[in-house]
RNA sequence: UGCCCGAUGGUGUAACGGUAGCACAGCAGACUCUGAAUCUGUUUGUCGUGGUUCAAAUCCACGUCGGGCAACCA
């Protein structure tokens, strides 16, 4: 999006965690030519904000050390993954990295496979990064730029399995899955694990070559039976899988388990730090023995471990995303109310606000519950320095200023941004019919009310003072209009415009503003944790995480755009969104403004 | 049950043997032509018990509590 030049970079300068302090060490004693790292996600589902949490780490320590981060699809299970999902995770990316960090995106020449070359009288295999392109550039590129794939290098994964069994250091195994499941559960070796090296090659090859059906025989490691970690208990590296893969297509009937396939992924590419949550921290020792076992030439890739994001009032696992996409809960994937990364962006959230959040939430190991109230901060402190003022009411009440010449119309002078002088001002038309918030007249005023009511005074934004001097009700006992005085020496800049009033409200021209849909989004669970003790969450949606309403703006609206962000005074930030067509706007409410008079309102 | 990991205010995080700090949230106030923003003040914390040390959130031991893993998923 375009972003104002004179924004104060808000990004703290260096962020720190235990992660990059051991970044920070290699670096200091040369330990790798240069800091690579990388975001391998699954192309199973879409990306959301615990990714993102992975992504501002991965790419942010590529920044902060000179370093490159490769995007990777980490795709050895054909059967759960989709090229919708390869594409949608291309775009959040992009965006989120967008201005920040898109140099240091390590992509690859459309097509490329790692090549096979001589280190130091072994065979290697590697595939260099492009870098340093900006996405606009990428776009005019007559080179093509994409991803690295793991199954790029289904080949080489192949050869490293065919070298572990000339070690003697894998073996097929014919036993059924659940029998070698209570086997391994229970420490015990495959009646298979003493096969030949000539026997293991010979199965190996006839399980690539189609010669026996899903689940019959597997590729196992020969570590140790009975090994305290149950990943060193002879883990499966290969299994049989007649599938069509998105990127490979029929080639293979056999694929890699994630295991295998992970850490020699990051080898080929030249990964030095591979970063990844918790629950991959006891196969940490099978990423190690892996790689170790097969006399490598170049330096290893190791694997450190954070706890990942889980945010209060949504859910964040893929399974139950998709039951809410497929379900109709939610309008799709990128739902403005979903934590996906395409649900926030289209919220309005700007990608900087994100990366925000995400600096000031750390990184540990400590498993945490982070409070949505973090999020919420990070992007209100960015929209307030962002957004476009304007004025638009959502729940109209006609006023009518009885004393202000029928016909008349003034332009008054109105502020884009007082928080950024350089946004400059607009013109906004008043007249002597308006629409004011519904909320901003009592007839019986609460406490503390110093907002319009019978008899009392208020300014209008940029304009008059008004008096409420009459209450027009219908037969059923409905407001439906106000009729008002002004003190007509107290416009903006006037005579008596210094006078102390309390209560100051947005309005609107009602023969000038435009109507638009507004879509106000809510959290969309109730409970800060919505699977608390095995509850259901779907027992905890919130009903009213979104309400549509026609809302009442001021003309400038017209010419809103997506890149622009805007906040209705008083009201809350707003964005337009992608359903918006010429002559009907469609915004959607990105995030409330603090409201301590709700709070009050609720004492009493 | 085994193996592994973790524990600092309400929440998240810092302090790397030497004054427990920051952010969010809360509360109180100032300011305000946005009850926003901004500013000021403020409540609340080192899981427990021992030990080492002049000195422990930090090192050690034991315990307690929480979490992860035990898929032909990643």
């Amino acid at each position: 999006m375009s972003t104002p030049t004179n924004l104060e970079n808000a990004a703290p300068a260096a962020p720190s965690d235990f992660i990059r302090d051991i970044v920070a060490a290699h670096v200091s004693e040369h330990k790798y030519p240069r800091v690579h790292t990388r975001f391998p996600p699954e192309p199973n589902g879409y990306l959301h904000i615990g990714h993102a949490k992975s992504i501002c780490l991965n790419f942010g320590i590529a920044r902060e050390f000179g370093g490159i981060c490769n995007l990777r699809m980490d795709d050895t299970n054909p059967t759960k993954e989709d090229i919708e999902y390869v594409e949608s995770i291309q775009a959040d990316v992009n965006w989120l990295i967008g201005g920040w960090a898109e140099d240091r995106l390590g992509l690859k020449q459309n097509g490329q496979t790692p090549e096979a070359k001589m280190v130091d009288g072994k065979t290697d295999f590697f595939v260099p990064p492009v870098f340093g392109t900006s996405e606009e550039e990428r776009k005019h590129s007559a080179v093509k730029l994409e991803p690295f794939y793991a199954s790029d290098y289904f080949d080489q994964i192949y050869e490293f399995a065919v070298a572990l069994i000339q070690k003697g250091k894998a073996f097929v195994c014919d036993m059924p899955p659940d029998q070698m499941d209570d086997y391994r559960r229970n420490g015990k070796a495959s009646p298979f694990r003493d096969r030949s090296v000539a026997e293991n090659l010979d199965l190996f090859t006839r399980m690539k070559n189609d010669e026996f059906p899903d689940g019959t025989r597997v590729l196992r490691a020969k570590i140790e039976v009975d090994a305290a970690n149950i990943w060193m208990r002879d883990p499966l590296i290969y299994r049989i899988k007649h599938a069509d893969h998105h990127q490979t297509g029929g080639k293979w009937c056999i694929y890699p388990m994630y295991d295998f396939a992970h850490c020699l992924s990051d080898y080929i590419e030249g990964i030095t730090h591979s970063i990844c949550t918790l629950e991959f921290e006891v196969h940490r020792p099978l990423y190690d023995w892996i790689l170790e076992s097969l006399d490598l030439p170049r330096p290893l890739p190791h694997q450190y471990e954070f706890a990942k994001l889980i945010p209060s009032h949504t859910i964040v696992s893929k399974r139950k995303l998709i039951t809410l996409v497929q379900e109709k809960i939610v309008t799709g994937w990128d739902d403005p109310r979903l934590p996906t990364i395409s649900g926030i962006r289209r919220r309005g959230v700007t990608a900087e606000a994100l990366r925000n959040f995400a600096y000031n939430i750390g990184v540990t190991k400590y498993i945490s519950l982070t409070d949505v109230a973090v999020y919420e901060h990070a992007i209100r402190d960015d929209l307030n320095k962002r957004a476009q003022r304007r004025l638009a009411v959502l729940r109209p009440i006609k006023v009518v200023i009885t004393n202000y010449p029928e016909g008349q119309v003034e332009e008054l002078n109105a502020i884009n941004n007082p928080e950024n002088p350089i946004s400059g001002g607009r013109k906004l038309p008043f007249s002597r019919e308006l629409f004011i918030e519904r909320d901003d007249f009592a007839e019986v005023p609460p406490p503390k009310f110093f907002r319009l009511k019978p008899g009392g005074e208020v300014r209008l934004k940029y304009a008059y003072i008004i008096k409420c001097e009459e209450v027009i009700k219908d037969t059923a006992g409905n407001l439906v209009e106000l009729r008002c005085t002004a003190d007509l020496d107290s416009k903006t800049g006037g005579a008596t415009s210094g006078r102390k009033i309390k209560g100051t409200i947005h309005w609107v021209s009602a023969a000038h503003c435009v109507d638009a849909e507004v879509r106000l989004y809510d959290r969309l669970f109730t409970e800060a944790e919505p699977e608390k003790d095995g509850r259901d969450f779907k027992s905890v949606l919130n009903p009213h995480s979104l309400e549509v309403l026609t809302a009442k703006c001021e003309p400038s609206l017209k010419e809103a755009s997506l890149e622009e962000r805007y906040q209705f005074e008083r009201l809350a930030y707003f964005a337009l969104d992608l359903d918006s067509q010429p002559g009907k706007l469609v915004f959607n409410r990105t995030i409330t403004l603090k409201d301590a008079w709700a709070k009050e309102a609720q004492k009493s």
